[in-house]
DNA sequence: CTAGGGATTCCAGTTACTGTAAGGTCAAGG
DNA sequence: CCTTGACCTTACAGTAACTGGAATCCCTAG
């Protein structure tokens, strides 16, 4: 199979699949021409990346997991432990997004967004202290 | 004022600031050594940018909201439009992580975490269907 | 023989910094 | 006067994971 058939089954364009080759994820055979040419195993490989990446794993990660993947004896708890550090991350920048929502949506809902300059949202990035609090502003 | 006062005055990394005036955000006028000199106008400058970055805002819209902080005649609405789509980004973010977090964790729980190979993690990523059912995989 | 649709490589750009190296400046202390 | 240490300077490289573009080659059909 060529790049571009590869492209099309496994969803990734031709040019991340020749970056994942050259970042050594999959190691794709050449023709005479110098055309690169998957076999079955190569287009699983780059499914299964497909999939992890939709999953937001980093790259490193998703090479750890093609390891343990091919490696048939490997403990499902070593699979688990890099999930359940994955899933961490994710919770700690849901956590970061939503604080960033609630601070916005609440600046937003204060400004009149009208014609008039006044705006509570360019007063707080300036600093100005609008309920006379004492809180630090969010870092 | 010398940089490193204006970094620990806006929370700010010595670095960021340069890194500022490189892009044209701040311009700090300089010494006859050379040194930068920050008057009280930047260290404002930097200190809204660093809650703009704090509240997720990119650098161009940090650019966008210190032109409309510095124009005084501006309209909110223009703010609030910034904002707010800088809301919807961030509602995408989230929706896109939480779906990640539960397929995740599905998975997780599935996995029995142990010394034993069998992993519903990686038969999910591979693309086993466990479930023979017959929805797309999330993308 | 030419046109098209692939394929190839290589280089640059993206975002927002961060790290590192090599060196200039300044104030205090011996 | 010299050193030491904290501070400042620039310039270049690296990060993550691609993406875009240019120049060129290959193959097939008409």
């Amino acid at each position: 199979m060529n790049i571009g058939d590869v492209a099309r089954q496994s969803g990734l364009p031709a040019k991340t699949i020749r970056y994942y080759e050259d970042i050594s994820l999959v190691k794709p055979k050449r023709e005479t021409n110098g055309y690169r040419v998957f076999n079955d195993a190569d287009v699983h490989k780059l499914t299964f990346l497909a999939r992890a990446r939709a999953l937001g794993f980093t790259i490193e990660d998703c090479r750890t997991l093609l390891a343990l993947y091919e490696d048939k004896s490997r403990a499902s708890a070593e699979v688990k432990k890099v999930t359940g550090k994955h899933l961490n991350e994710i919770e700690a920048k849901i956590a970061d997004l939503q604080a960033m929502h609630a601070t916005l949506t609440r600046l937003s809902e204060e400004c009149a967004g009208d014609h008039r300059p006044d705006c509570p949202i360019l007063e707080e990035l300036s600093g100005k202290d609008r309920h006379s609090n004492t809180h630090d502003a969010k870092q």
